[in-house]
DNA sequence: AAAAAGTCGATTGTCGACAATCACCCTCCG
DNA sequence: CGGAGGGTGATTGTCGACAATCGACTTTTT
């Protein structure tokens, strides 16, 4: 009985890696050697290859040729563009969504901030941030412009996962919650350039803390053997992959 | 002895299929079936469907689990969009370029501009138009911003070579060259708001006008053939690709 | 006749093996 | 003692074959 949503095993093997450097077991920079990653997983290098190529799109590992792929490495400096890049796109998206949000489009903002302000009194910091990268994407998808909307993911999606590992402190919490609430009403009020700079304002304010806490906390995962990588190192280098997968194609070996 | 700039295999095939995709010798939709691409290439399917993964990346064709990978359909409402978010993006870069350039980025401009004034007086609208590509992409290096150098790439690639095939009136072209002119100047004036708005007023003026002949010109290639796809005429759809290559790999067979 | 179920072919997904390449290390020569 | 050149192992690139899946067609059932 394979497990629901599944399709094919290079998918499931892009979110184990996936999984395994959201939770820092693989680190930044380190390689990503295809034969050890099969073995692990307990499948042939095709959908190993396959994962790294979906891990590549996702902007998660960069790839060069003949010398396999790398976990990215998230400078603060990276962290910064990311940062600007979204306060431009969102703006613009907020402004477009401003001006065609329908109903049901806008009881989304409000279930997303009622589970972020539930989040927020509990003090569940990896909740509220898990639905402020939400709230962020449903506005993008709200402005009705495909590419926005896909350029926007494309962009965050290296950042989304060190998101959730970022802790905050309480009050942080409640200035994002209330942030939020700013936008949540310029949209109601359908005010394109209230929306607009309620986003940057949002985004802008946070920007220098945040990204020195992501690239820091990003930084600190680096293990020094990683960096100097002798020959013999870099067998160690391969985390432990928790799969809980269920091979159906050919002989589970 | 293998061509000079090469790597492997499936950069070739991925070179293949993209000439062959803006000569319009793969309409848009059409299927890419990885068995009949690698007879036409004389290569295995291995290189084939790493070239189609690359291809995704760059936005020229999307691949559906199970049912393989398909040619991009430009829709007129696709090239809007990435026009407005060009205008944004390149808006942002402009401003953050007239902050910081340099001398030698500055030559690279003039140089730039003094070829496409000369294209433009011959008349040569595919060479102003490459120009003009390479141009908004100086720009977008000269601002520093890695991601957003990077993001503008991924996002324009998609029309890019579409672009070339796009004949221009020429007077049309006068205009073109012009409006570059009025950015140089705001860029040499280290002015970044005049040079965003430059820029903004370049690419707007223009917009509807590409637009619908961007996708014009891309919905005159489909073929009915490719609408229809039964069985018998999927085998036709794939176009014959001029291969120079020179395998090394295994057996030239 | 319409809906449901079964069959079949075409196509992608996965596998294991081999070949080519690259980084590293060692030797040799200046 | 330092740099050029060659050898060696680890790792990616490519191949051909098989298995699983999907869509279309055919058959059966109500």
């Amino acid at each position: 009985m394979a497990p629901v949503g599944y399709r094919t095993l290079a998918e499931q093997v892009a979110g184990s890696i996936r999984r395994a450097i959201a939770e820092g077991r693989i680190p930044p920079s380190a390689r990503l050697l295809e034969f050890a990653l099969a073995r692990e997983l307990g499948v042939s290098r095709a959908p190993i290859r396959e994962a790294l190529g979906l891990l590549e799109r996702e902007g998660l590992v960069v790839k060069e040729p003949n010398r396999g792929a790398r976990v990215v490495e998230l400078t603060e400096e990276t962290v910064r563009e990311v940062a600007s890049l979204r306060a431009l796109l969102e703006a613009f998206a907020a402004s477009l969504a401003a001006k065609r949000l329908t109903s049901p489009e806008m009881a989304e903002f409000e279930d997303i901030m009622a589970r972020m302000h539930d989040a927020g009194r509990r003090g569940d910091s990896a909740r509220v941030v898990e639905l402020d990268y939400e709230f962020h994407a449903a506005i993008c998808r709200a402005s009705g412009h495909r590419t926005l909307f896909e350029t926007w993911s494309a962009m965050s999606g290296k950042i989304r996962l060190y998101l959730s590992t970022t802790n905050l402190m309480y009050r942080d919490l409640n200035a994002i919650v209330r942030g939020h609430l700013d936008i949540v009403a310029a949209l109601r009020a359908r005010h394109p350039k209230r929306a607009a700079q309620a986003i940057q304002d949002h985004l802008g304010e946070r920007l220098d803390a945040r990204a020195a806490l992501i690239a820091g906390a990003n930084l600190r995962r680096q293990r020094s053997d990683t960096f100097r990588e002798s020959r013999r190192a870099r067998r160690l280098a391969v985390a432990r992959l928790s799969a809980t997968r269920t091979p159906r194609g050919a002989t589970p070996r």
